[in-house]
DNA sequence: GATGCTGTTGATCAACCGGTCAACAATGCT
DNA sequence: AGCATTGTTGACCGGTTGATCAACAGCATC
């Protein structure tokens, strides 16, 4: 680990020259492995960024590698944009979170709240939000991937959770007014995220998550409030035409 | 009006001639308004299905004409995507809206149920949905635009009338929290159009926009149902971490 | 039916983009 | 020090894409 005075200087002469460039700092020669984390995370990034289309040589230069390089570490285009997918995609979910949905010693109100404040934290993620919109628009394959999930492993213990806080026993299939009541409350905590990373809007207040909680506490008691009414509500409402049609 | 012979002759043989070839008939020679109403019609439906990053090419075979001669009746492709929004956008809008929410006869829940079924067939229009997250995500322009609107014409009125609803009489610049509460409805009720034209799933029920009514008003009857006791809460929730972070 | 106007096209250009490959250069091993 | 391994690059290829333009063809007018 000496010094020697070559080294030394060699390297400030390249100091010196590579100073009207912007970064020419720390180069080549990372492990296998350490290069294709780097990799992996700049996709993410770029492409949340960018979208799918973006460019393998946008890319590449954000890294600050050749875009060739990228071909040694993926056979093609997609092969990345899978690999981005998957690496978005595991580790979204927590199982904690079913965990404490079926704690038996939880109200509705404790239940739905801790959940939905943690669950929105790792869901508006730029990132995420702004890549499962970008596939919804075209493959498809993210929204798709994760409505299973939810449809699985969420939305059955969120109605669930919503008769008994109604005194409603019945475990028949849920149906489509429950469905889409519960949608209503899902829906209106992910467009605070698709308004700060699509939108690109300010929620209003601040940026600190701990307002987000608020917001979240507010709406999951809106609709708690308000579920049992249109659970025993029977009728549908008319089809009402107020307006003439565009 | 006649029928000439050689003229029934000769376009039996291009019909014959142009069988292999999916579509030849009717070709060329519109008058100018005629075809710019075409290419921009097929343009908002070719933008809205592709992207904006669609090929002029294949917009240009969707059409039925060469992509030259796209550039007869717009300079550039930006001018083109500049017209759709344009397109897009105006007419969009419904004054009655505005109408309905300040007419002093109607309670509440008749007009926000009367506005927000109107609003979302006008707004669930794929297209619309689809190019409004499309530029979302790019560059911005639709969503800015839409929310100016929604900024100063309907979320002051929503205000307005669910402090009304719940025998608040201030006129004080609505809080965050009063605000975010009508974001978790108007979002909520968005999603149902996000999910329909963008994750491409069937919402539940129908295709028929006759339910949509009534999902949209048990969503208006909760928000409705609640806001009274989260306008009169003052204490916000405290931050709550159950989970540990990602 | 010749002329002029203009809607329409095929050919072409330069830049871009996904993908390939031979050559180069760090690093580890002996 | 010399060699093999392998991370890395510059150059190149074929196809794509926005944009241009001269030439063509349908239609109206005289």
């Amino acid at each position: 680990m000496g010094t020697y005075p070559e080294l030394v200087l060699q390297i400030d002469h390249r100091l010196m020259t590579a100073a009207p460039t912007v970064e020419k700092t720390e180069r080549k020669r990372l492990t296998s492995t350490e290069r294709e984390t780097q990799i992996v995370a700049g996709a993410i990034a770029f492409f949340a960024d960018r979208g799918l289309d973006g460019q393998l040589r946008d890319l590449a230069k954000n890294i600050g590698i050749t875009h060739a390089l990228l071909y040694h570490y993926f056979p093609t285009k997609q092969a990345l944009i899978d690999r981005v997918y998957v690496e978005l995609f595991e580790g979204i979910w927590k199982p904690e979170w079913e965990r404490t949905l079926d704690n038996p010693k939880l109200d509705a109100h404790t239940k739905f709240t801790r959940f939905y404040c943690d669950y929105a934290r790792a869901i508006f993620a730029r990132e995420f939000v702004r890549i499962l919109v970008f596939s919804g628009l075209s493959d498809r394959l993210i929204p798709d991937r994760f409505f299973v999930l939810l449809r699985e492993r969420l939305f059955p213990r969120l109605i669930r959770e919503t008769r008994r806080h109604c005194g409603v026993m019945s475990r028949a299939k849920p149906s489509a007014r429950e469905l889409e009541f519960l949608m209503g409350l899902h829906g209106g905590i992910f467009y605070m995220g698709l308004r700060r990373s699509v939108y690109q809007q300010v929620v209003h207040g601040a940026e600190a998550a701990e307002n987000d909680d608020t917001y979240i506490a507010d709406r999951v008691q809106g609709y708690l409030l308000s579920a049992k009414a249109v659970l025993h509500a029977k009728p549908s409402v008319q089809s009402v035409k107020f307006f003439k049609g565009a």
